[in-house]
DNA sequence: CCAACCATGTAAGCTGTTACATGATTGA
DNA sequence: TCAATCATGTAACAGCTTACATGGTTGG
């Protein structure tokens, strides 16, 4: 399953919809970085269809094939995918879209392994950079590390800031 | 040219190394996200060879095939490559690794180009979020997209305070 | 001498990109 | 009626991942 794979899973868990209509929500919205056009969405449809995580049913009219359901299946393996340890962490990213808004528990569990494994990598690029491994990049190579170690910061304040909005202790 | 073709040139241009130095670069650094493991690396080096972007040379002793080092073509594309407009960022931030330590000019004017790219970007994310258009995401979506807008702020950041280091004005 | 590392590759399989193709329907 | 949009696809190609394969050399 790769994460086009997950994100269509995911929105037509949210609400069924045509293989259009799940196009325009990646055209629409920054989901879009997962997928471009036709040629790679609707060849993932066919294979989560063939895997059987999807159907498609009650097409209105006689237009298109119709609205695309999760199956059982599906929805175990959507779950299965929302509550797996937590590896990229732009990955984590799609994968709080698409939690459940009223898991609180599940939101927290997550926030606090999306914060540790920010921390873990930004622990990673520090050693990195105070080490000797900084001598086989350019010069610009450290700045350039810089802005990772920005970048990730910014992800933790981003999982401490929304973990106080979920909190209500 | 992929992403990985040009980090190899830009890595032979700062000094000529063996395909397995190239390697142990990757594995070694953060530019580790570029590549991995010899069957990327490898042919990547092959097609660079035949489209006459590298040449390996001088195998010391009998070991190995020797070092690559960059032909005209190939610093002619690098360079071509390093002041090309900036799309993705980042894709930039791989060429700022490699833009030449004395070029201040040219530094300059890749931070200015990277800090409009990212306002852009977050201007973008943030007409996406007073829009209509968040309503085909899920709850958790929007939260996600304050997550993108706090990166897009940390990459303006370190290009401000990149481009303070360089201006000696 | 044996493990670890040097050093380079190949092959299968999957995904994604790009570009093209098709036909129906709606609004101006 | 003509352009835009609905709606779905296919085909060629490039690239990466994983896994396997092969030998040489150095250090303990």
């Amino acid at each position: 399953m790769t994460p086009l794979g997950y994100a269509l899973l995911g929105l037509v868990q949210m609400q069924p919809r045509s293989g259009y209509a799940l196009r325009k929500v990646f055209e629409t919205t920054p989901l879009g970085g997962y997928s471009s056009s036709p040629g790679s969405i609707y060849p993932a449809l066919k294979s989560l269809e063939k895997a059987a995580l999807l159907v498609a049913r009650d097409p209105s009219g006689k237009r298109g094939k119709g609205e695309y359901h999760l199956t059982a299946e599906g929805e175990r393996l959507l779950h299965a995918w929302l509550a797996s340890p937590i590896g990229d962490l732009g990955e984590a990213m799609l994968r709080f879209a698409f939690l459940r808004d009223d898991d609180r528990d599940a939101t927290l569990t997550f926030l606090d392994a999306f914060l540790s494994a920010a921390e873990s990598e930004l622990a990673g690029l520090e050693a990195f950079l105070a080490g000797d491994g900084a001598k086989d990049l350019p010069a610009r190579g450290r700045i350039a590390v810089e802005h990772g170690l920005r970048q990730l910061q910014a992800s933790a304040d981003w999982a401490r800031w929304t973990r106080e909005q979920y909190s209500t202790d």
